[in-house]
DNA sequence: ATGAAAGCGCTAACAG
DNA sequence: CTGTTAGCGCTTTCAT
């Protein structure tokens, strides 16, 4: 048999304590123990050299980690976390990142937690409500706490998760549990009177996903504006957040045979829009359409459409920094805490008033 | 002093080792070592009951699960991770999960990363080939290996990088590092053609990011295939790959006095036509404009945009196989290997011939 | 088919 | 300022 190795590339590889015969790990991988050998000091100190720089001298901090880089060595977060109890890792948990709403919350909580340094575990639950409960209890041990996107779990399994690690929730208030919500309702009582304003007295309402907290939120904000204006208020739905619903929405915008149209989100809005046009129907000269969230392609449509501002980015680094706050116990933060953020409306291009109002529209 | 509390939630908290009193840990959660005392067996068979369900009796396993799903448990994978060498999770660094592009690739990654259970660690690198290698080091050791998006990263630090942890590079083939690319060539060879057949004899391709791979392969196959025509070919850029550099390009696209245009990417085609619709100019009329990637949303301009689709998601879940593939050393796979995805024109909406081409335009 | 014991790589008391 | 020691929660030989 060949001699047992004992140098991988090119670094020598041993532990101080009782293991005798240390070999190479699967991965050639420098531990802190090699380190801390080559440095001719204990892995205590190599461990200070990163975290607790100014327990050591320069001299030694500067030393080892120069050894460090010379081995190439990386810390292993989970192993000291272990030890620790922080693992210095953010869950987040969306229902699609290929929806351009979340996808910029995502890349802002990003960003921030990374400020923070902190890494991001995520999870796409496909808009699915099974998979986000199983997503949190999945990573619940491998993070300091998670980011929760998930507008269709229940208040009580949201509660039970929040057991297993500590919770933000994102649009979803949910008792007890900190929250960061975007303020749809202030959304809704501004686009609304818009349409007022331009002449409309018939409008509809395309939902959003079923069981959505968002959806019912917006949902009862459109009747309560609509009513209080008198308008004849209608909704359809619900459908699922895409463009691709939107362009079947606008059939029931047709038959429905309304002005104006508030759709639960931009693609959706963005997909009415499409089918219209293709149906000779000119957009906002017979039919006014808004959408929430404005995303960065709802300006380009002609006219650009007009939409309800969702300041996503705001919302996620809120809720980094609501989370990172209450996994630092700073004292400021309680639990319960609920960050509420504003939205606003935001018309584009010409939105000229209509000629008169068509006849009611059917309530559902 | 009050006695130590013995119970927490319910759940009885004690190890059998050394340890004598075992307290409350920060988050009252049930480990390995509850489930065992409370079922009466020992941590391995714990352990095995769900690792290794077929070594056990199908009583003991049904009782232990029993048991921990009364108590709450939920495994630790990090810490198991230490021990195995295994940790269930990937990397995944992208230059931008706001960028739909790598949103749907992201998104169909982790779904593949899922159903075959592992857990997904993203980076958002921020187009900022510094925070590119930050990324791979960081999380190295907290993964079993990383789907790496770099477009800018050097050939030398993607190899030492590589030595940290298995990786999978996507659109970027480094000598031996095994990748997915997306065969953009195909595409352009595709695209300068349909646009010489259309009449057009003057083209411009605006670049991508400055440094990126992608950019290089797709620029180089458009002067190749312009040249092979006889067609005018001349390039702008670099350009952020975004919507807001379209809308600034579009200018170098009325100053070159071109008819035919191809983008870098969706997001500029689309800045680049609305532009141009700001500016009187009529798509395709007067100018055609092709892009590559073929987000959902290029179908919905009138006209729609005629694109260059990338098999995105395809490109996700081949490169999560892959990786998978090569952590779990399957035989049917080598170092590198390179996988390789078609790209194909889609010409969508009308798109008539030109009338004549206009003067030469500079190449750059 | 199950238990006992050792230890993954790191950090945190506690000593000096 | 630095070293020693003892685990974090889990998996895995090695024994039964």
């Amino acid at each position: 048999m060949i001699p047992v190795a004992e140098t991988v590339n090119g670094n020598e590889r041993s532990r101080p304590a009782g293991a005798s015969e240390r070999i190479l790990r699967m991965t050639g991988q420098a531990t802190i123990y090699d380190v801390a050998r080559r440095a001719g000091v204990s892995p205590s100190t190599v461990s200070r050299a990163f975290h607790s720089p100014d327990l050591l001298r320069d001299e030694t901090r500067d030393h080892v980690r120069d050894v460090a880089r010379k081995l190439g060595y990386l810390p292993n977060r989970a192993a000291g976390g272990l030890r620790s109890g922080r693992t210095s890792t953010f869950g987040l948990v969306v229902p699609d990142v290929a929806n351009p709403f979340f996808a910029s919350l995502v890349k802002a909580a990003q960003a921030r937690a990374r400020s923070a340094d902190y890494a991001v575990l995520l999870v796409d639950a496909e808009e699915d409500p099974r998979l986000e409960e199983q997503a949190i209890d999945a990573i619940a041990k491998q993070v300091d706490g998670a980011i929760i996107f998930a507008p269709r779990m229940t208040d009580a399994n949201l509660r039970r998760a929040a057991r297993a690690t500590p919770l933000v929730l994102v649009n979803r208030p949910a008792g007890g549990i900190p929250s960061v919500v975007i303020d749809m309702v202030a959304g809704m009582r501004e686009a609304v009177p818009h349409l007022h304003a331009l002449g409309h007295r018939e409008c509809l309402y395309l939902g959003g996903p079923r069981g959505s907290w968002s959806n019912r939120q917006r949902r009862t904000a459109f009747r309560d504006a609509a009513r209080r204006l008198g308008m004849t208020a209608s909704v359809a739905g619900p459908f699922q957040p895409h463009f691709e619903s939107g362009l079947h929405a606008a059939d029931h915008v047709l038959a429905a045979s309304v002005t104006a149209v508030i759709a639960y989100n931009d693609l959706m809005a963005l997909g009415v829009l499409a089918r219209l046009a293709s149906r000779g129907v000119s957009v906002p000269a017979d039919i006014s359409v808004i959408g929430f969230d404005d995303i960065p392609m709802a300006a380009m449509t002609s006219p650009p459409l007009t939409t309800v501002a969702m300041p996503t980015e705001a919302a996620g680094r809120a809720a980094v920094d609501l989370l990172h706050a209450i996994v630092n116990h700073d004292p400021d933060t309680t639990a319960g805490d609920e960050d509420r953020l504003k939205t606003a409306l935001r018309v584009r291009g010409s939105t000229g008033p209509v000629s008169a109002p068509t006849s009611a529209a059917a309530t559902g």
